[in-house]
RNA sequence: GGUGUGUUCGUCUAGUGGUUAGGACGCUGCCCUCUCACGGCGGAAGCAGGGGUUCAACUCCCCUACGCACUACCA
C-alpha cells in the first residue's frame, strides 16, 4: 500500500478586511494539523476581487498571522515551489482552465447581463422562488458562442452543472453531505473582467499546490458541491474537506465590530496576550478530551486532533478570554513583560529615562498577577510614576475621614524615624502602632494605601513602601495629611 | 421561499445505551488575607419538544421547533 501523501494545508484569505478571530481561528486550526502531523501550512492570498481589494488589510493580515505566530512554509514574503502566492499573480492559469472546460464541454461563455441577472433575481425572489440562473446562455449552439467570444464580445464563463442526479461530498466532521444537482445552478467561473471566482481559483490553486486537507470556514459548505462538480470536470481528486463552525458574538449573532471587538487586532489592543488567543480559540470548538484548558503553544500541538473538533458553533466569551489572559499573566515573569509593558507607561506621559530600568521592573513584577490584560499596568499602576491627583471615592470617605489627618500625621512621623526602611521593619512598626493605638492593623494599612497610591487595592503595602521608596511615600503620606486637614480631598471613582 | 447544517448548565465543553450527567468561565457562600488578585472548599444552574427502537436512552432513528449559513461576475 502507497504512503499517504504529506498533508498540506493552506489558509486562504481574502485581503478585503481585518483578520476577523473567525478567520484567525480557521488559520490556527489549518497550523495545529500540519504541525501535529507533520505537514505543511501555506498562506495564499486569494486577491480576485479587484472592487474590495484593500492593500493596508493585507499588510495587517500578514501582521496579525505573524503576531499570532501561525508561521506558513510557503507563501508570500516566504515563496515555494509553487509561487506566486497571490491569486492576482496567477491569472493566466485561471483562465487557461476555464477554457479548457469550455473546450470538453463542461463550461460556456455567458453574455447575459448584470441587469438581466439582477431582474432575473428579482422576479424569483417575487415569486417566492429559488433564485437561480435561467441557463439561458447554455443553450447557445456552442460554435455561435465561439464566434461571439472571438468578436470581443464581454462575457463569463459559467460551469454546466448535470440538471438531474446528486452531488455527494464527504465533510470530515459532518460525514456524507447531499446536493441536489437540480438546486445548483450554473456557476460563475471567469468574470467579465477575466479575473476568476473563488471558486474556480481556489480549486485550481488546491490542485496544483497539492493540498490535501482542506480547512475552512462551513460557510463553505453550500459551495463544496460545485467545488465537487469542478474537481470531477478537471479528473482531478478532491481534497478532504473539513468545515469549521463559525464564532458567534455573545447574543448569538455574528460577532462584529459595532457590538465590540471582533478582529484580531481588536483584541491585541485590549491588551490580550498572543499565546492567550491561541489557547483560547483553539478551545473554541475543539477540546482535547479531558478537563485540561491552560494549554501552551508546543502542548496544543502536542495533542491537536481532526477528530475532536466540534461541529456546532461557539460563542466568543470575553469573560473566559480575560481569565485565561490573567493566568497567562500569572506564568509570564517580568522579563516577557519589561518591554510590552514600558513603552505603555510611557505612552502615557512617563518619561522613560527618568526612572530605572529596575524600577519598572519591581513595578511589573508587583503588578502582573493581579492584572488580567496589559492596559490594567496604567489603570491600576500608575501611581509608580506620578503623584496620585485624586482618591478613590469610596475609600477616602471611609479611611480619609475627620480624626484621619492626625493618623496620618503620626504614621509619617514614625515612618519617617524608622532607622531602616525595610519590609521587615516596617511591618513591625505598623504592628506596634497598631498595639499602641489599639485598632487593627488594616485601620492604618488601608489609609497608608490609599495615601500612597490613591486606590484601595494592589500589591502588599509593605512591598509597595518599599518599592516607591521611603522618601517618596513620606512626601504622599503628608500631602495626604495636608488635604483631611484642608478638607480639600480630589476624589475620583476607580473603574 | 429553497437548500444545507447545528441543538448537554447563561457561556465553552466532557460524555458514544445502564453515570448521583463531569470540568471550566461567570454568578454565589465560606476559608486564606493589610486591600485587590491568586489559591482552597462548597452552592445554584443543563441533556429543546414529541414520537419511536430497546429490558434500558443525553447517547440510535423519525418528526417538530428554534438558531445559523448559503441562495452575487464577494469571498
Amino acid at each position: 500500500m502507497a504512503s499517504p501523501p504529506r498533508a498540506r494545508v493552506r489558509f486562504a484569505p481574502s485581503p478585503t478586511g481585518y483578520l476577523h478571530v473567525g478567520g484567525a481561528r480557521t488559520a490556527l486550526f489549518n497550523w495545529l494539523f500540519a504541525k501535529h502531523i507533520g505537514g505543511d501550512f501555506l498562506l495564499r492570498i486569494e486577491d480576485t476581487d479587484q472592487t474590495r481589494y484593500d492593500e493596508k488589510a493585507l499588510v495587517e493580515l500578514v501582521a496579525d498571522l505573524k503576531w499570532l505566530g501561525l508561521n506558513w512554509v510557503e507563501g508570500p514574503e516566504v515563496g515555494g515551489p509553487h509561487a506566486p502566492y497571490f491569486q492576482s499573480q496567477r491569472l493566466p492559469l485561471y483562465q487557461e482552465h476555464a477554457r479548457k472546460l469550455v473546450d470538453g464541454g463542461h463550461a460556456y461563455p455567458c453574455f447575459c447581463t448584470t441587469e438581466r441577472l439582477d431582474q432575473l433575481r428579482e422576479t424569483q425572489k417575487r415569486n417566492n422562488l429559488p433564485t437561480s440562473y435561467d441557463r439561458l446562455c447554455r443553450n447557445i449552439p456552442a460554435e455561435a458562442a465561439r464566434q461571439r467570444v472571438a468578436a470581443g464580445e464581454k462575457h463569463t464563463v459559467r460551469l454546466k452543472v448535470p440538471f438531474h442526479g446528486d452531488t455527494v461530498f464527504k465533510d470530515f466532521l459532518r460525514g456524507t453531505i447531499t446536493y441536489q444537482n437540480r438546486i445548483l445552478d450554473d456557476l460563475v467561473l471567469l468574470k467579465t473582467d477575466l479575473f476568476p471566482t473563488y471558486h474556480l481559483a481556489n480549486v485550481v490553486d488546491d490542485h496544483y499546490m497539492e493540498i490535501t486537507h482542506v480547512l475552512r470556514g462551513d460557510e463553505w459548505i453550500p459551495s463544496t458541491p460545485r467545488h465537487v462538480l469542478l474537481y470531477q470536470a478537471f479528473g482531478w481528486e478532491p481534497p478532504t474537506f473539513v468545515h469549521l463552525p463559525v464564532i458567534l458574538g455573545p447574543d448569538g449573532g455574528k460577532l462584529s465590530k459595532r457590538k465590540g471587538a471582533a478582529s484580531v487586532g481588536d483584541y491585541r489592543n485590549l491588551g490580550y496576550l498572543p499565546e492567550t488567543l491561541i489557547n483560547f480559540l483553539a478551545l473554541l470548538g475543539w477540546n482535547p478530551g479531558g478537563d485540561e484548558e491552560y494549554m501552551e503553544r508546543d502542548r496544543l500541538v502536542e495533542v491537536f486532533s481532526l477528530e475532536k473538533i466540534n461541529p456546532k458553533s461557539a460563542v466568543f466569551d470575553e469573560k473566559k478570554l480575560e481569565w485565561l489572559n490573567g493566568q497567562y499573566f500569572l506564568r509570564r515573569d517580568v522579563d516577557y513583560f519589561f518591554p510590552l509593558v514600558k513603552p505603555l507607561w510611557v505612552a502615557t506621559g512617563v518619561d522613560g529615562n527618568a526612572f530605572p530600568e529596575s524600577y519598572f521592573r519591581t513595578a511589573i513584577g508587583l503588578l502582573k498577577d493581579r492584572s488580567k490584560r496589559l492596559p490594567d499596568f496604567i489603570t491600576y499602576g500608575m501611581y509608580f510614576f506620578r503623584e496620585p491627583d485624586t482618591y478613590d471615592e469610596k475609600a477616602a470617605r471611609k479611611y480619609f475621614g475627620p480624626g484621619s489627618e492626625t493618623l496620618l500625621q503620626n504614621l509619617h512621623d514614625s515612618v519617617a524615624a524608622l532607622p531602616h526602611f525595610q519590609t521587615a521593619d516596617l511591618e513591625a512598626l505598623y504592628k506596634e502602632t497598631a498595639e499602641k493605638l489599639a485598632v487593627k492593623g488594616g485601620d492604618l494599612i488601608h489609609p497608608t494605601r490609599l495615601a500612597i497610591s490613591g486606590i484601595p487595592f494592589g500589591p502588599g503595602l509593605f512591598e509597595l513602601m518599599m518599592a516607591l521608596g521611603k522618601d517618596t511615600v513620606l512626601r504622599r503620606l503628608n500631602a495626604a495629611a495636608q488635604a483631611v486637614r484642608s478638607g480639600q480631598i480630589r476624589t475620583a471613582v476607580t473603574v
